[in-house]
DNA sequence: GCCCAGGTGTGCT
DNA sequence: AGCACACATGGG
């Protein structure tokens, strides 16, 4: 993607973490809550505030390009005091090996609305094909980008989204989300402060505002409110969380299909069980959905 | 070929 | 209100 980016240039900014501000680049970057990093030769290459940037980390050590420290620090949410947030999680064995097995995993701030479209694009598909319909959207739509960590594309804003003909739509493999893409932008576009407005309300007001835009159902808000608008009590509820939480809490039925009353269920103990960061539980669950199903098989 | 994936919208009881 | 089903695409 980045072709000349692979001769690996030299990082010349750092940042040093401190004993207790824990993080790790590597769950963080890859546990499915963003979708345009890669790593190559131990640097992870993605975009911040529309630039593309690259980081590496050696223990406490972050060495990086392309952005300030300031963007830096507010991306990958490094002013947050982890250690706490985890501790108001409770003292749950399920949740302590998946923090453990993860460890440093950070929710970063995303764009809202590159936000709001990676998780139309997530709904009923693998992370795979997540990642690939959102490469292809940018190669067709972004702006080549350049900087000292290289070049690459941004995330194509509303307008650019809406005007993208249904022939290159297809092409990005968006299937059946398409249209919930094209009229989403469309609405966007139409009112672009959008973004501003969920940021007042409350999280049950704004849930209930973004679930306006054609596609985005329960999961798909709730995603978007935690990871777009720092909304840490959001629980979003996918197939994974459904099997984890009815494996080890024996909440929710083993049935088919989610229903909606089931969903809010299951939402509502991951509010009441985890707090008021129910949102950094889940995705630490998450994470951790290899091992926690794992012992679903074995019982 | 089959089943499933960071689900949602629609239509039928 | 609740349930079943279609929906594009790709990986196992």
């Amino acid at each position: 993607m980045v072709p000349e980016a692979d001769f690996c240039p030299p990082l010349p900014l750092s940042y040093r973490l401190s004993p207790d501000q824990h993080f790790d680049l590597d769950p963080t970057l890859s546990c499915g809550q963003v979708f345009r990093w890669h790593r190559a030769n131990g640097i992870w290459r993605g975009t911040i505030e529309n630039k593309p940037v690259a980081v590496r980390q050696a223990g406490p050590l972050l060495t990086y390009t392309g952005c300030s420290e300031a963007s830096l620090v507010r991306y990958f949410a490094l002013d947050i005091d982890l250690e706490n947030v985890l501790l108001t999680t409770g003292d749950d064995p399920y949740l302590a090996a998946a923090i453990r097995r993860h460890r440093g995993l950070r929710i970063v701030r995303q764009d809202p609305w590159e936000c709001l479209v990676s998780y139309l694009c997530a709904q009923n598909t693998s992370i795979p094909h997540i990642q690939r319909m959102l490469h292809n959207l940018c190669a067709r739509t972004g702006d080549e980008i350049r900087g000292p960590a290289g070049t690459a594309h941004s995330f194509p804003d509303a307008g650019a989204v809406a005007s993208l003909p249904l022939e290159e739509k297809k092409a990005c493999a968006f299937g059946y989300r398409a249209g919930y893409i094209h009229r989403t932008a469309e609405a966007v576009t139409m009112d672009p402060c959008w973004d501003e407005r969920i940021r007042e309300m409350d999280y049950e007001d704004a849930r209930r505002e973004i679930m306006q835009f054609p596609g985005v159902g329960p999961k798909v808000a709730d995603c978007i409110l935690l990871f777009g608008f720092e909304m840490y009590e959001s629980f979003p509820v996918d197939v994974w969380v459904r099997a984890i939480v009815q494996t080890c809490y024996g909440v929710g039925s083993p049935a088919k299909t989610l229903t909606p009353k089931e969903y809010e269920t299951i939402r509502r103990f991951g509010r009441r069980h985890f707090g008021r960061y129910a949102g950094y539980a889940q995705e630490y669950l998450f994470a951790d959905r290899d091992h926690l199903v794992r012992l679903k098989r074995e019982d």
